[in-house]
DNA sequence: GCTCCATTCTTACGGTGTAAGTTTCTGCTA
DNA sequence: TAGCAGAAACTTACACCGTAAGAATGGAGC
């Protein structure tokens, strides 16, 4: 960044500073973000930031919102009665979009999602599935299911990913220290990474919640 | 706490520690937990907590192993082949012990948990599950779904519950901005209560993942 | 050229985790 | 009982954090 003289403008706005404060998480993680480090990653102070936004928390809800925006984007409009097939695509959406930003996802669990977008997006599930016989207060539940389902799983798979910052070992890491002995089955997973394939797993625990539910109502 | 001379036992021990933080937790929430401030409440200066963690990430983990081992006391022994009781007990459990002590759940949901006593549960569910006729991997699947789903949807409840510390308020909170005409359907459930009982919504997702697992084998 | 104002920078404060070094007390041995 | 070793606690220090308050600068409109 060229120097500037105090008081030039450098051309921010409250979208540069998400869209810097995003690539900063993603290519540092949640721990190093700092204003002033990403201050000096926008070639400015920290204080400066504070035009665009009120507080650092502020700057992370809105890095939550921004990613559920990417998950909701491109979803098509629930025409159809059957609405299994459009939460499913959703809920896999959601998921690549927050391992794609795997920064931003111990703030998504935290953080509760009310921005407008995300309100318009469950209106019209709400709408769609209600529109197909499903009682309303069912709906809300489903919807709520698979949202925190996938969050919690990805939550759970991001963290096993070998070069998670975490401070524990995850359970590949720590393989050698495991006696056969007394733990037979645990070693068997590791060496047959049977269980371990988080795709699988997580595409067949939304299928069958989502048969379920569809069982209940009819 | 009386004042004592330097190089006085305070009659500190990594439990109290940790018995200390968790009760600190509790009380003032993640973001105030601090070594100073947990010193202070155990009456001794921060770096006294470094002789028995190494450092504040450590304490962080001991937590929610903590907490896990508090969920898993009491639980029965699976001699009987029906796993699928046993369970849906432990996710019951874990939830339980999740809202008891809400500030860890932001790190239960980010931390890997490998303590002994978490593997050891494994070993032991595994071990049931199997004798049941349950495929290895299947039996590693259901496991790690009911527990990622279990966290998930408690981050969200107590996200959700009222005086929770995040910035963000919650559905309730902005009720009133809600415009009926552009949203009938989420101001009829917040107006109902329909779709937002957490007892009733977890209860019925844990019996649909349990009874799909249950269909598969046999 | 002058004024106004948005934008940026500077300075400051109280807080954080923790490394390094110092002081004091306790319990053991002689 | 005296002396000493090691454990336990404290003190100091450093680099960093979020952010409040105020000063400095630049460009836009007259």
């Amino acid at each position: 960044m060229a120097d500037r003289r105090v008081g030039a403008k450098a051309g921010l706005s409250r979208e540069l500073v998400f869209d810097a404060a995003l690539d900063y998480l993603d290519r540092h993680g949640l721990p190093a973000l700092s204003m002033r480090k990403l201050g000096a990653a926008l070639g400015v102070e920290a204080m400066t930031l504070y035009n665009y936004v009120p507080n650092k928390d502020a700057l992370l809800d809105g890095l939550v919102d921004r990613v559920m925006e990417i998950a909701f984007s491109g979803l098509p409009d629930p025409v159809s009665g059957d609405w299994v097939p459009w939460i499913r695509e959703f809920a896999h959406k959601l998921r690549a979009a927050l391992l794609a930003h795997p920064g931003v996802l111990p703030l998504a669990g935290t953080r509760p999602v009310n921005s407008p977008e995300a309100l318009r997006t469950s209106e019209r599930w709400l709408a769609a599935m209600r529109a197909a016989g499903v009682p309303l207060g069912r709906a809300m539940d489903v919807v709520n299911v698979i949202a925190t389902f996938t969050i919690g799983h990805t939550l759970a798979e991001a963290g096993q990913t070998p070069g998670h910052e975490g401070s524990e070992p995850n359970l590949d890491e720590r393989a050698d220290e495991l006696d056969p002995a007394e733990f037979p089955n645990l070693t068997e997973i590791i060496a047959t990474r049977a269980g371990l394939d988080f795709d699988h797993r997580f595409t067949e625990a939304i299928d069958i919640l989502l048969a379920g539910y569809a069982a209940l109502d009819q």
